[in-house]
DNA sequence: GCGTGTGAAGCGGTTCACAGCA
DNA sequence: TGCTGTGAACCGCTTCACACGC
Protein backbone atom coordinates (compact mmCIF):
# COMPACT_ATOMS: atom_id res chain seq x y z
CA UNK A 1 0.00 0.00 0.00
CA UNK A 2 2.74 2.42 0.62
CA UNK A 3 4.86 2.35 -2.59
CA UNK A 4 7.80 3.53 -0.53
CA UNK A 5 8.32 0.61 1.64
CA UNK A 6 10.40 -1.93 -0.77
CA UNK A 7 13.33 0.50 0.48
CA UNK A 8 14.90 3.65 -2.21
CA UNK A 9 18.46 3.10 -2.81
CA UNK A 10 20.76 5.88 -0.56
CA UNK A 11 22.42 6.78 -4.13
CA UNK A 12 18.55 7.42 -4.85
CA UNK A 13 17.81 9.17 -2.31
CA UNK A 14 20.70 11.66 -2.48
CA UNK A 15 19.67 12.22 -6.06
CA UNK A 16 15.63 12.85 -5.33
CA UNK A 17 17.14 15.71 -2.94
CA UNK A 18 19.31 17.22 -5.84
CA UNK A 19 15.89 17.02 -8.16
CA UNK A 20 14.18 18.31 -5.16
CA UNK A 21 16.24 21.44 -5.22
CA UNK A 22 15.84 21.88 -9.23
CA UNK A 23 11.99 21.58 -9.19
CA UNK A 24 12.24 24.18 -6.37
CA UNK A 25 14.06 26.50 -8.87
CA UNK A 26 11.69 25.22 -12.01
CA UNK A 27 8.65 25.99 -9.51
CA UNK A 28 9.92 29.43 -8.19
CA UNK A 29 9.99 30.68 -11.93
CA UNK A 30 6.97 29.71 -12.81
CA UNK A 31 7.49 26.46 -15.16
CA UNK A 32 4.66 23.68 -14.57
CA UNK A 33 6.09 20.89 -16.29
CA UNK A 34 9.34 19.40 -17.11
CA UNK A 35 10.65 16.36 -19.29
CA UNK A 36 13.24 13.88 -17.68
CA UNK A 37 15.65 15.37 -20.11
CA UNK A 38 15.85 18.22 -19.04
CA UNK A 39 15.66 17.89 -15.28
CA UNK A 40 18.32 15.27 -15.56
CA UNK A 41 20.83 17.72 -17.28
CA UNK A 42 20.06 19.99 -14.67
CA UNK A 43 20.68 18.09 -11.95
CA UNK A 44 23.55 16.64 -13.90
CA UNK A 45 22.54 13.23 -14.15
CA UNK A 46 21.57 11.03 -17.15
CA UNK A 47 18.01 10.79 -17.90
CA UNK A 48 17.52 7.20 -17.84
CA UNK A 49 18.85 7.12 -14.37
CA UNK A 50 16.53 9.63 -13.61
CA UNK A 51 13.21 7.96 -14.87
CA UNK A 52 14.82 5.07 -12.73
CA UNK A 53 15.20 6.98 -9.36
CA UNK A 54 11.42 8.70 -9.77
CA UNK A 55 10.22 5.31 -10.58
CA UNK A 56 10.79 4.24 -6.87
CA UNK A 57 7.73 6.07 -5.99
CA UNK A 58 5.28 4.64 -8.31
CA UNK A 59 4.26 6.40 -12.06
CA UNK A 60 4.39 10.26 -11.21
CA UNK A 61 4.75 11.74 -14.82
CA UNK A 62 2.71 11.55 -17.56
CA UNK A 63 3.67 9.57 -20.83
CA UNK A 64 4.58 11.32 -24.22
CA UNK A 65 4.57 14.94 -22.13
CA UNK A 66 6.84 14.89 -18.42
CA UNK A 67 6.23 15.61 -14.87
CA UNK A 68 4.09 17.98 -13.10
CA UNK A 69 6.76 20.48 -12.01
CA UNK A 70 4.77 21.20 -8.21
CA UNK A 71 3.30 18.11 -8.23
CA UNK A 72 6.81 15.92 -8.58
CA UNK A 73 7.92 18.26 -5.81
CA UNK A 74 5.61 17.72 -3.18
CA UNK A 75 6.02 14.16 -3.72
CA UNK A 76 9.69 13.89 -3.07
CA UNK A 77 9.72 16.36 -0.77
CA UNK A 78 7.17 13.82 1.16
CA UNK A 79 9.31 10.82 0.47
CA UNK A 80 12.61 12.57 1.86
CA UNK A 81 9.87 13.64 4.90
CA UNK A 82 10.47 16.95 4.39
CA UNK A 83 7.55 18.08 3.56
CA UNK A 84 7.09 19.97 6.93
CA UNK A 85 10.07 21.53 8.93
CA UNK A 86 12.31 19.02 11.29
CA UNK A 87 13.83 20.15 14.01
CA UNK A 88 17.99 19.72 14.46
CA UNK A 89 20.29 20.90 16.88
CA UNK A 90 23.63 21.99 16.35
CA UNK A 91 26.50 21.17 18.64
CA UNK A 92 30.16 23.70 18.19
CA UNK A 93 29.76 27.12 16.85
CA UNK A 94 32.95 27.52 16.16
CA UNK A 95 33.66 29.43 12.63
CA UNK A 96 32.15 26.29 10.94
CA UNK A 97 29.58 25.74 13.69
CA UNK A 98 28.08 29.37 12.94
CA UNK A 99 28.91 29.07 9.63
CA UNK A 100 26.04 26.50 9.69
CA UNK A 101 23.62 28.44 12.04
CA UNK A 102 23.73 31.25 10.02
CA UNK A 103 23.10 29.33 6.76
CA UNK A 104 19.21 30.51 5.17
CA UNK A 105 19.26 27.55 3.27
CA UNK A 106 18.40 25.12 5.48
CA UNK A 107 15.26 27.03 6.64
CA UNK A 108 14.22 26.99 3.14
CA UNK A 109 14.84 23.14 2.92
CA UNK A 110 12.73 21.64 5.82
CA UNK A 111 15.25 22.55 9.23
CA UNK A 112 14.97 24.36 11.98
CA UNK A 113 17.65 24.67 14.60
CA UNK A 114 15.84 24.89 17.39
CA UNK A 115 18.75 24.37 19.72
CA UNK A 116 22.64 25.65 19.57
CA UNK A 117 25.19 24.56 22.27
CA UNK A 118 28.81 24.89 22.85
CA UNK A 119 30.63 23.99 25.99
CA UNK A 120 32.98 27.53 26.05
CA UNK A 121 31.99 30.01 29.05
CA UNK A 122 31.97 32.82 26.04
CA UNK A 123 30.21 31.93 23.45
CA UNK A 124 27.18 30.72 25.52
CA UNK A 125 24.66 33.22 25.49
CA UNK A 126 25.41 34.98 22.22
CA UNK A 127 23.39 35.28 19.72
CA UNK A 128 23.69 33.36 16.58
CA UNK A 129 21.26 33.42 13.18
CA UNK A 130 18.57 34.93 15.66
CA UNK A 131 19.02 32.27 18.66
CA UNK A 132 21.31 32.17 21.88
CA UNK A 133 23.77 29.68 22.13
CA UNK A 134 23.02 27.23 25.10
CA UNK A 135 25.42 25.16 27.35
CA UNK A 136 25.47 21.38 26.57
CA UNK A 137 23.62 21.04 30.17
CA UNK A 138 20.55 22.19 28.71
CA UNK A 139 20.59 19.58 25.67
CA UNK A 140 18.42 16.83 26.68
CA UNK A 141 15.93 19.56 27.91
CA UNK A 142 15.82 20.95 24.64
CA UNK A 143 15.74 17.64 22.52
CA UNK A 144 12.71 16.40 24.68
CA UNK A 145 10.47 19.34 24.25
CA UNK A 146 11.16 19.83 21.11
CA UNK A 147 11.33 16.16 19.95
CA UNK A 148 14.28 16.88 17.45
CA UNK A 149 15.50 14.25 16.04
CA UNK A 150 18.55 15.03 14.11
CA UNK A 151 21.63 16.18 15.56
CA UNK A 152 25.15 18.15 13.98
CA UNK A 153 28.27 18.23 15.28
CA UNK A 154 30.80 20.83 14.25
CA UNK A 155 32.75 20.99 17.03
CA UNK A 156 36.81 19.70 17.16
CA UNK A 157 37.61 16.17 16.93
CA UNK A 158 38.85 15.42 20.43
CA UNK A 159 35.29 16.31 21.92
CA UNK A 160 33.43 14.62 18.99
CA UNK A 161 32.67 11.11 20.50
CA UNK A 162 31.55 12.65 23.52
CA UNK A 163 29.22 14.64 21.96
CA UNK A 164 27.72 12.26 19.95
CA UNK A 165 27.47 9.87 23.24
CA UNK A 166 25.49 12.82 24.56
CA UNK A 167 23.32 13.54 21.52
CA UNK A 168 22.41 9.98 21.41
CA UNK A 169 21.39 9.60 25.12
CA UNK A 170 19.45 12.79 25.32
CA UNK A 171 17.39 10.97 21.57
CA UNK A 172 18.98 11.83 18.83
CA UNK A 173 18.78 9.68 15.61
CA UNK A 174 20.20 11.20 13.64
CA UNK A 175 23.54 12.61 13.09
CA UNK A 176 25.62 14.66 10.65
CA UNK A 177 29.68 15.25 11.43
CA UNK A 178 31.96 17.54 10.23
CA UNK A 179 34.45 16.62 12.77
CA UNK A 180 37.67 14.58 11.15
CA UNK A 181 37.46 11.29 13.35
CA UNK A 182 34.82 7.99 12.60
CA UNK A 183 32.37 8.33 14.83
CA UNK A 184 30.71 5.22 17.48
CA UNK A 185 27.21 5.19 17.71
CA UNK A 186 24.63 2.78 18.81
CA UNK A 187 22.73 0.69 16.31
CA UNK A 188 19.44 2.41 14.97
CA UNK A 189 21.26 5.37 15.26
CA UNK A 190 22.28 6.77 11.04
CA UNK A 191 25.36 8.88 11.41
CA UNK A 192 26.72 10.82 8.04
CA UNK A 193 30.47 12.06 7.81
CA UNK A 194 31.45 15.18 5.97
CA UNK A 195 35.26 15.46 5.85
CA UNK A 196 36.01 18.12 4.20
CA UNK A 197 39.88 17.25 3.94
CA UNK A 198 38.99 13.83 2.74
CA UNK A 199 37.01 15.98 -0.21
CA UNK A 200 39.71 18.26 -1.23
CA UNK A 201 42.93 15.15 -0.93
CA UNK A 202 40.24 13.11 -3.51
CA UNK A 203 40.28 16.15 -5.55
CA UNK A 204 44.17 16.29 -5.55
CA UNK A 205 44.22 13.09 -6.18
CA UNK A 206 42.46 13.45 -9.38
CA UNK A 207 44.70 16.41 -10.33
CA UNK A 208 47.91 14.46 -9.49
CA UNK A 209 46.95 11.20 -11.64
CA UNK A 210 45.28 13.92 -14.36
CA UNK A 211 48.81 15.36 -14.73
CA UNK A 212 50.32 11.95 -14.92
CA UNK A 213 48.22 10.47 -17.62
CA UNK A 214 48.97 13.86 -19.79
CA UNK A 215 52.35 12.24 -20.23
CA UNK A 216 50.61 9.62 -22.21
CA UNK A 217 47.92 12.06 -23.61
CA UNK A 218 46.28 11.08 -26.67
CA UNK A 219 48.15 13.15 -29.19
CA UNK A 220 45.25 12.30 -31.72
CA UNK A 221 44.07 15.53 -32.85
CA UNK A 222 45.30 16.38 -36.47
CA UNK A 223 42.55 18.43 -37.82
CA UNK A 224 39.05 17.23 -38.42
CA UNK A 225 38.53 15.89 -41.38
CA UNK B 1 56.65 0.40 -12.83
CA UNK B 2 54.24 2.87 -11.32
CA UNK B 3 51.89 0.68 -9.45
CA UNK B 4 48.99 3.25 -9.07
CA UNK B 5 48.76 3.35 -12.99
CA UNK B 6 46.79 0.60 -13.60
CA UNK B 7 43.67 3.32 -12.19
CA UNK B 8 42.60 3.39 -8.11
CA UNK B 9 38.43 3.33 -7.81
CA UNK B 10 37.66 6.73 -6.55
CA UNK B 11 35.43 4.84 -3.76
CA UNK B 12 39.07 3.49 -2.82
CA UNK B 13 40.77 7.15 -2.78
CA UNK B 14 37.97 8.46 -0.39
CA UNK B 15 38.56 5.92 2.13
CA UNK B 16 42.46 6.15 1.51
CA UNK B 17 42.20 10.09 2.60
CA UNK B 18 40.27 8.26 5.89
CA UNK B 19 43.01 5.65 6.46
CA UNK B 20 45.62 8.91 5.99
CA UNK B 21 43.66 10.51 8.94
CA UNK B 22 43.95 7.67 11.12
CA UNK B 23 47.52 6.65 10.41
CA UNK B 24 48.20 10.43 11.41
CA UNK B 25 46.63 9.61 14.79
CA UNK B 26 48.67 6.67 15.52
CA UNK B 27 51.98 8.18 14.61
CA UNK B 28 51.68 11.39 16.46
CA UNK B 29 50.73 8.53 19.90
CA UNK B 30 53.47 7.03 19.27
CA UNK B 31 52.85 3.63 17.67
CA UNK B 32 54.76 2.16 14.86
CA UNK B 33 52.29 -0.68 13.45
CA UNK B 34 48.97 -1.89 13.10
CA UNK B 35 47.14 -4.74 11.65
CA UNK B 36 44.38 -4.38 9.06
CA UNK B 37 41.60 -5.10 11.55
CA UNK B 38 42.76 -2.38 14.04
CA UNK B 39 42.98 0.09 10.98
CA UNK B 40 39.84 -1.20 9.70
CA UNK B 41 38.15 -0.15 13.45
CA UNK B 42 38.96 3.15 13.17
CA UNK B 43 38.19 4.01 10.11
CA UNK B 44 34.87 2.15 10.43
CA UNK B 45 35.22 -0.01 7.02
CA UNK B 46 35.75 -3.79 6.98
CA UNK B 47 39.15 -5.20 7.26
CA UNK B 48 39.03 -7.13 4.15
CA UNK B 49 37.71 -4.62 2.16
CA UNK B 50 40.32 -2.34 3.91
CA UNK B 51 43.31 -4.44 2.56
CA UNK B 52 41.98 -4.71 -0.63
CA UNK B 53 42.09 -0.71 -0.95
CA UNK B 54 45.42 -0.63 0.44
CA UNK B 55 46.48 -4.14 -2.64
CA UNK B 56 45.81 -1.11 -5.17
CA UNK B 57 49.33 0.76 -3.35
CA UNK B 58 51.44 -2.52 -4.27
CA UNK B 59 52.06 -4.94 -1.30
CA UNK B 60 52.66 -2.70 1.62
CA UNK B 61 52.39 -4.76 4.99
CA UNK B 62 54.66 -7.25 6.35
CA UNK B 63 52.50 -11.08 6.15
CA UNK B 64 51.63 -12.22 9.95
CA UNK B 65 53.28 -8.83 11.09
CA UNK B 66 51.21 -5.86 10.28
CA UNK B 67 51.60 -2.88 8.38
CA UNK B 68 54.45 0.46 9.82
CA UNK B 69 52.63 3.29 10.66
CA UNK B 70 54.95 5.91 9.56
CA UNK B 71 55.41 4.40 6.11
CA UNK B 72 51.69 3.51 5.23
CA UNK B 73 51.22 7.07 6.09
CA UNK B 74 53.72 8.42 3.67
CA UNK B 75 53.18 6.22 0.79
CA UNK B 76 49.93 7.33 1.26
CA UNK B 77 50.21 10.63 1.29
CA UNK B 78 52.57 10.35 -1.67
CA UNK B 79 49.47 8.16 -3.77
CA UNK B 80 47.44 10.86 -3.02
CA UNK B 81 49.60 13.74 -4.07
CA UNK B 82 49.81 15.64 -0.42
CA UNK B 83 52.70 14.36 0.26
CA UNK B 84 53.75 18.45 0.33
CA UNK B 85 51.99 20.97 0.11
CA UNK B 86 49.16 21.65 -2.47
CA UNK B 87 48.09 25.57 -3.36
CA UNK B 88 44.38 26.25 -3.65
CA UNK B 89 42.26 29.34 -3.90
CA UNK B 90 38.80 29.92 -2.16
CA UNK B 91 36.20 32.20 -3.40
CA UNK B 92 33.22 33.97 -1.62
CA UNK B 93 34.01 34.60 2.33
CA UNK B 94 30.87 34.73 3.91
CA UNK B 95 30.95 32.77 6.71
CA UNK B 96 31.22 29.58 5.69
CA UNK B 97 34.36 30.63 3.12
CA UNK B 98 35.77 32.15 5.91
CA UNK B 99 35.10 29.41 8.43
CA UNK B 100 37.04 27.12 5.78
CA UNK B 101 39.69 30.04 5.64
CA UNK B 102 40.11 29.74 8.91
CA UNK B 103 40.13 26.28 9.58
CA UNK B 104 43.52 24.78 10.99
CA UNK B 105 43.08 21.25 9.51
CA UNK B 106 43.78 21.82 5.96
CA UNK B 107 47.01 22.89 6.45
CA UNK B 108 47.92 20.11 8.11
CA UNK B 109 46.33 18.19 5.69
CA UNK B 110 48.70 19.44 2.78
CA UNK B 111 46.21 21.96 1.53
CA UNK B 112 47.67 25.63 1.55
CA UNK B 113 44.85 28.72 0.51
CA UNK B 114 46.84 31.12 -1.44
CA UNK B 115 44.40 33.69 -2.48
CA UNK B 116 41.57 34.57 -0.71
CA UNK B 117 38.47 36.07 -3.27
CA UNK B 118 35.40 37.99 -2.47
CA UNK B 119 33.66 40.74 -5.14
CA UNK B 120 31.74 42.61 -2.04
CA UNK B 121 33.95 45.93 -1.33
CA UNK B 122 33.26 45.45 2.57
CA UNK B 123 34.99 42.23 2.70
CA UNK B 124 37.99 43.01 0.34
CA UNK B 125 40.98 43.74 2.17
CA UNK B 126 39.94 42.23 5.34
CA UNK B 127 42.57 39.80 7.03
CA UNK B 128 40.94 36.54 7.93
CA UNK B 129 43.00 33.02 8.55
CA UNK B 130 45.75 35.56 8.46
CA UNK B 131 45.64 36.15 4.77
CA UNK B 132 43.75 39.55 2.81
CA UNK B 133 41.15 39.17 1.03
CA UNK B 134 41.46 40.17 -2.73
CA UNK B 135 39.29 41.21 -4.83
CA UNK B 136 38.09 38.92 -7.81
CA UNK B 137 39.93 40.87 -10.47
CA UNK B 138 42.96 39.44 -9.70
CA UNK B 139 42.32 36.13 -9.68
CA UNK B 140 44.34 35.26 -12.71
CA UNK B 141 47.32 36.55 -11.74
CA UNK B 142 47.03 34.84 -8.35
CA UNK B 143 47.05 31.52 -9.91
CA UNK B 144 49.04 31.98 -12.93
CA UNK B 145 51.97 33.13 -10.24
CA UNK B 146 51.05 30.08 -7.69
CA UNK B 147 50.21 27.47 -9.64
CA UNK B 148 46.94 27.34 -7.95
CA UNK B 149 45.06 24.06 -9.64
CA UNK B 150 42.49 23.44 -6.78
CA UNK B 151 39.38 26.00 -6.39
CA UNK B 152 37.41 25.84 -3.45
CA UNK B 153 33.66 27.88 -4.28
CA UNK B 154 31.79 28.70 -1.22
CA UNK B 155 29.58 31.86 -2.70
CA UNK B 156 25.74 32.03 -2.72
CA UNK B 157 24.79 30.24 -5.65
CA UNK B 158 23.83 32.72 -8.32
CA UNK B 159 27.18 33.05 -9.05
CA UNK B 160 28.56 29.95 -8.62
CA UNK B 161 28.31 29.05 -11.93
CA UNK B 162 30.19 32.50 -13.51
CA UNK B 163 32.87 31.89 -10.54
CA UNK B 164 33.18 28.31 -11.86
CA UNK B 165 33.43 29.98 -15.34
CA UNK B 166 36.17 32.01 -13.95
CA UNK B 167 38.69 29.65 -12.09
CA UNK B 168 38.38 26.98 -15.28
CA UNK B 169 39.44 30.16 -17.64
CA UNK B 170 41.97 30.83 -14.63
CA UNK B 171 43.73 27.52 -15.09
CA UNK B 172 42.01 25.73 -12.24
CA UNK B 173 41.57 22.29 -12.66
CA UNK B 174 39.74 21.05 -9.49
CA UNK B 175 36.78 22.37 -7.99
CA UNK B 176 35.05 21.72 -4.77
CA UNK B 177 31.48 23.85 -4.87
CA UNK B 178 29.50 23.93 -1.63
CA UNK B 179 27.26 26.32 -3.44
CA UNK B 180 23.80 24.52 -4.04
CA UNK B 181 23.85 24.09 -7.53
CA UNK B 182 24.82 21.78 -10.52
CA UNK B 183 28.24 23.13 -11.84
CA UNK B 184 28.76 22.66 -15.69
CA UNK B 185 32.73 22.41 -16.11
CA UNK B 186 34.72 22.18 -19.13
CA UNK B 187 36.14 18.10 -19.84
CA UNK B 188 39.16 17.79 -17.70
CA UNK B 189 38.07 19.73 -15.00
CA UNK B 190 36.68 18.07 -12.29
CA UNK B 191 34.06 19.33 -10.14
CA UNK B 192 33.26 17.93 -6.27
CA UNK B 193 29.82 18.80 -4.94
CA UNK B 194 29.24 19.32 -1.27
CA UNK B 195 25.71 20.17 -0.76
CA UNK B 196 24.76 20.28 3.25
CA UNK B 197 20.73 20.67 2.52
CA UNK B 198 21.81 16.74 0.99
CA UNK B 199 22.63 15.52 3.90
CA UNK B 200 20.25 16.80 5.67
CA UNK B 201 17.92 15.72 3.81
CA UNK B 202 19.56 11.93 3.46
CA UNK B 203 19.12 11.85 7.43
CA UNK B 204 15.53 13.27 7.26
CA UNK B 205 14.62 10.43 5.16
CA UNK B 206 16.76 7.44 7.25
CA UNK B 207 15.18 9.28 10.51
CA UNK B 208 11.53 8.86 8.16
CA UNK B 209 12.11 6.02 7.17
CA UNK B 210 13.12 3.95 9.94
CA UNK B 211 10.37 5.30 12.43
CA UNK B 212 8.14 3.56 9.67
CA UNK B 213 9.85 1.05 10.30
CA UNK B 214 9.42 1.00 14.17
CA UNK B 215 5.74 -0.38 13.45
CA UNK B 216 7.96 -4.28 12.20
CA UNK B 217 10.78 -3.96 14.61
CA UNK B 218 11.53 -7.07 16.16
CA UNK B 219 10.42 -7.55 19.67
CA UNK B 220 13.25 -10.71 19.60
CA UNK B 221 15.42 -9.30 22.98
CA UNK B 222 14.81 -11.60 25.66
CA UNK B 223 17.79 -11.21 27.77
CA UNK B 224 21.13 -12.50 26.72
CA UNK B 225 21.80 -16.32 27.63
C1' DG C 1 50.23 -19.46 13.86
C1' DC C 2 49.06 -15.13 12.36
C1' DG C 3 47.94 -11.47 9.35
C1' DT C 4 48.58 -9.91 4.61
C1' DG C 5 47.49 -10.31 -0.34
C1' DT C 6 44.19 -11.85 -3.88
C1' DG C 7 41.25 -14.54 -7.07
C1' DA C 8 36.38 -15.54 -7.21
C1' DA C 9 31.78 -15.12 -6.03
C1' DG C 10 28.04 -12.00 -4.82
C1' DC C 11 25.52 -7.75 -4.92
C1' DG C 12 23.90 -3.27 -6.01
C1' DG C 13 23.70 0.39 -9.02
C1' DT C 14 23.95 2.26 -13.69
C1' DT C 15 22.99 2.03 -18.62
C1' DC C 16 20.54 0.45 -22.43
C1' DA C 17 16.72 -0.57 -25.30
C1' DC C 18 12.20 -0.97 -25.92
C1' DA C 19 7.40 -1.61 -24.52
C1' DG C 20 3.39 1.22 -23.09
C1' DC C 21 0.40 5.03 -23.02
C1' DA C 22 -1.16 9.87 -23.85
C1' DT D 1 4.86 10.83 -32.44
C1' DG D 2 6.96 11.77 -27.87
C1' DC D 3 8.33 10.77 -23.40
C1' DT D 4 7.60 7.89 -19.48
C1' DG D 5 8.22 3.43 -17.14
C1' DT D 6 10.91 -0.85 -16.77
C1' DG D 7 12.99 -5.47 -17.58
C1' DA D 8 17.59 -7.02 -18.81
C1' DA D 9 22.38 -6.62 -19.70
C1' DC D 10 26.44 -4.49 -17.97
C1' DC D 11 29.77 -2.86 -14.86
C1' DG D 12 32.21 -1.98 -10.62
C1' DC D 13 32.57 -2.38 -5.87
C1' DT D 14 32.25 -5.25 -1.74
C1' DT D 15 32.66 -9.52 0.63
C1' DC D 16 34.36 -13.95 1.24
C1' DA D 17 37.61 -17.63 1.58
C1' DC D 18 41.93 -19.17 1.28
C1' DA D 19 46.74 -19.30 -0.38
C1' DC D 20 51.19 -17.13 0.76
C1' DG D 21 54.94 -15.54 3.59
C1' DC D 22 56.92 -14.05 7.92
Amino acid sequence: MNPSRPRIPEATVARLAVYLRVLGGLADSGRSSVSSGELAGAAGVNPAGLRKDLSHLGPCGVRGVGYDVAGLRDRIARVLGVERSRACVLVGLGNLGSALADYAGFGSRGFEFVGLFDSSPERIGQDIGGRPVRPLTELDEVVATTSATIGVIATPAEVAQSVCDRLTAAGVRSILNFAPVTLAAPAGVDVRQVDLSVELQVLAFLDTSRDSDDVVRVPALGGMS
